[in-house]
DNA sequence: CTGTATCCGCCGCGATACTG
DNA sequence: CAGTATCGCGGCGGATACAG
């Protein structure tokens, strides 16, 4: 923290930026939230969406897909008729479940500062 | 948790959702993170500037009217030529850095769960 | 120095319809 | 049931130029 070489680390890549990157997709957390909360690691396609009222199909297997990009889950198909596809929650996505948790944890034990913040005219959803 | 009135609290005003909303403008946690940690609380636009590196000065502005809006931050006007501006850190802007920063010290503390993470096609930044 | 106003590309996300 | 393909809107966010 010596003044002088004061550039603080805010490139692409740093790790603050990366984290918040698995955020820029909507629902990404909810759904690793969901499939742990709900389903205890493992479920089914049809049953997150069930769990997961709003979100479309698309964007459910779209956001599983990439969460499977990033190792968050892992995708095993059953080769029946019809289909059955599961996913499970990796312990990559168990660990990343920790800090999420505890976002989601923050604004249950603060739903008056959630009210405060609510009062701003933007919002992208 | 009883079964049958499974319903989970995803509406669109529930906690989880609300906190996320407020990554979901680019900037925030980290001019709320620049703002604490390198000039504790309290800077003039041209410094925060500064200290974030690749903030065009028209996303910087509006971050902070957001933030002030939101209530994470307050302004200060200088009457005086040119004109100086300051933005404070609220108190519900430094409880909300709460969360943040577990967060950014999660990333820290996980640098290999992030490389793993980094092996994805998207990334909206 | 602080802030505003355009112009504009990019892409998240929903709606809908269709395949196996 | 699981997944894909399109179309279209809204809005973030960068570049640039201008104003007080």
């Amino acid at each position: 923290m010596q003044p002088g070489s004061a550039e603080e680390d805010w490139r692409e890549d740093c790790a603050p930026r990366r984290v918040l990157e698995l955020f820029a997709t909507k629902w990404t957390s909810m759904v690793l939230h969901t499939l742990h909360a709900r389903h205890g690691g493992v479920a089914r396609t049809g049953v997150l969406h069930r769990s997961l009222p709003g979100i479309s199909k698309k964007m459910l297997v779209q956001t599983l897909r990439e969460m499977e990009g990033s190792g968050l889950v892992s995708r095993h198909v059953q080769g029946t008729m019809p289909p059955a596809v599961e996913y499970r929650l990796t312990p990559l996505g168990r660990r990343f479940l920790e800090p999420v948790e505890l976002l989601y944890k923050w604004g249950r034990a603060n739903p008056d500062a959630l009210d405060a913040l609510g009062s701003r005219p933007s919002s992208r959803w």
